[in-house]
DNA sequence: CGACTTCTTGAGGAGACTCAAGGGTGGTGG
DNA sequence: CCACCACCCTTGAGTCTCCTCAAGAAGTCG
């Protein structure tokens, strides 16, 4: 179970190819300092600063608060998934980010990254498109959100969540342990929590899963995919347009010489 | 009425701060050919190979659709906005876009991007960001569809329309054209055509607004952004992480620096 | 073993959906 | 220029999903 943390910090990398020798090291120049934070603290706030961070291990959730006090869980984040980003573009915050378990984050600053999008063009990139496969995710969920009904939306759920588990772990199958409460998992899927336990009731008599306290188990994959009916989506396998790595010792580059 | 098409294509670059004259170069080194299409026309389909443009003129739609047949508009995209970015990240289209009016684009190859990655880092950053802009608006809708009700809905939706606008056109205030079916609308906030012309009346009766056909004013600015419950985003003005333009003559450019 | 949180179930009500038909509006062709 | 047609908006009626309020069961932690 022992998982070596510089394969989950670039696991959201490597999902678009291999990296360089040079690619890791100027990742590794974004590292700041890592810290512990217990279940329920949070990463930072709505209305603060913009703060960036690479979470290392456990689980946070991203939330919004609307005037009345109303919250709504926007998306989890899980093990190599960075914090904060898209709040870069805003002078302040725009959502929180709040631990669900206790929590290892890796502190980086955004001059750090600015040098790395100088340094690194090809890393640069690949940022880039990590945050669009953000997007899409968020592109799904606003699709689930708004065409399907609550059934639909707890399968879709979880298929998403089981495929980014797979990402990092593929010996995960069935079986997730998912460290949200049921109020939480409602207000991900935009639905009461009282409507979400009558909706897993459904699903537990339909032998679909089995969900007790965070232990899920999916026992019928088939019908999962057909209530959470998106097609899945598959990440490009290394662009053909990136960059290439600062340190790929390749001549044919026909550009100007500039290093 | 007549822009400059330059204007409107770096539009979204200027809202993080000016551009140096060696950036409108690079920049226009992404331009390919433009075109026209007619409303009702795909500009890409779902399942094609990614494909990237920049909307000059006109308003189109983007939409998913699921495996039943049921289409859920996900956004809109205006002047200056690009066009299937996210899907660079994957293999094929996760959405399809069509046009809303008779539009103008202009082609760019993914190529071109990936050298402007390279050649001006800044650039790279600063599409990096608008990026992280639309994330945040995604992140907003969620939260709109997830937690509010049609009347909210209708009013986030306008108020966030009326700042888009208002961004390429100060001129704007209370009246703006929305090239959108009833039934485009309704989709986009997750309601049915016909709930959403009930919600309309209700409006109107409380003198919230004007809707006739495509035209919509807006009477009462603060009762709208009282149930459009979320605050307004204020984008970062010139991040100081961000690259400088390569052009820039500033001596202590080389990395030197603290920690 | 309590005290607390979380999950579960019940009952009643409201927002949103479906089906269906009537009323405008703009476009097209005679 | 008018008549017709197609498309869209609007309204009605009935139903269902989902919500709210509330209380009881089960699990967790000190």
């Amino acid at each position: 179970m022992l998982i070596d943390l510089k394969d989950v910090a670039v696991s959201r990398f490597l999902a678009f190819g291999p990296l360089e020798e040079r690619d890791y090291l100027d990742l590794a120049s974004l590292a700041g300092h890592t810290r512990w934070l217990k279940r329920g603290e949070h990463i930072y706030m709505e209305g603060d600063q913009p703060l960036l961070a690479l979470l290392l291990r456990g689980w946070t959730a991203s939330s919004i608060t609307f005037e009345d006090g109303t919250r709504q869980v926007i998306k989890v984040q899980l093990p190599g998934d960075m914090l904060g980003v898209p709040n870069l573009a805003l002078r302040t915050n725009a959502d929180s980010v709040t631990a669900l378990t206790d929590v290892q984050i890796g502190l980086m600053s955004p001059h750090a990254l600015g040098r790395l999008f100088e340094r690194n063009p090809r890393l640069g990139a690949l940022l880039f498109l990590i945050s669009q496969e953000e997007r899409v995710r968020g592109m799904d969920r606003l699709a689930s959100l708004g065409a399907t009904q609550a059934l639909s939306r707890v399968a879709a759920l979880l298929r998403e969540l089981l495929a980014r588990l797979q990402r990092t772990d593929p010996a995960i199958t069935d079986t997730i342990e998912i460290p949200l409460l049921q109020s939480d998992v409602a207000s991900l899927i935009g639905i009461t929590p009282v409507h979400l336990n009558r909706t897993i009731q459904r699903l537990r008599a339909e032998r679909v899963l089995r969900w007790r306290r965070s232990v899920v188990t999916i026992l019928d994959h088939a019908r999962l995919a057909e209530l959470g009916a998106l097609p899945t989506r598959e990440i490009a396998p290394e662009p053909a347009w990136l960059p290439r790595s600062p340190g790929a010792d390749d001549p044919s580059s026909d550009d100007t010489g500039g290093t």
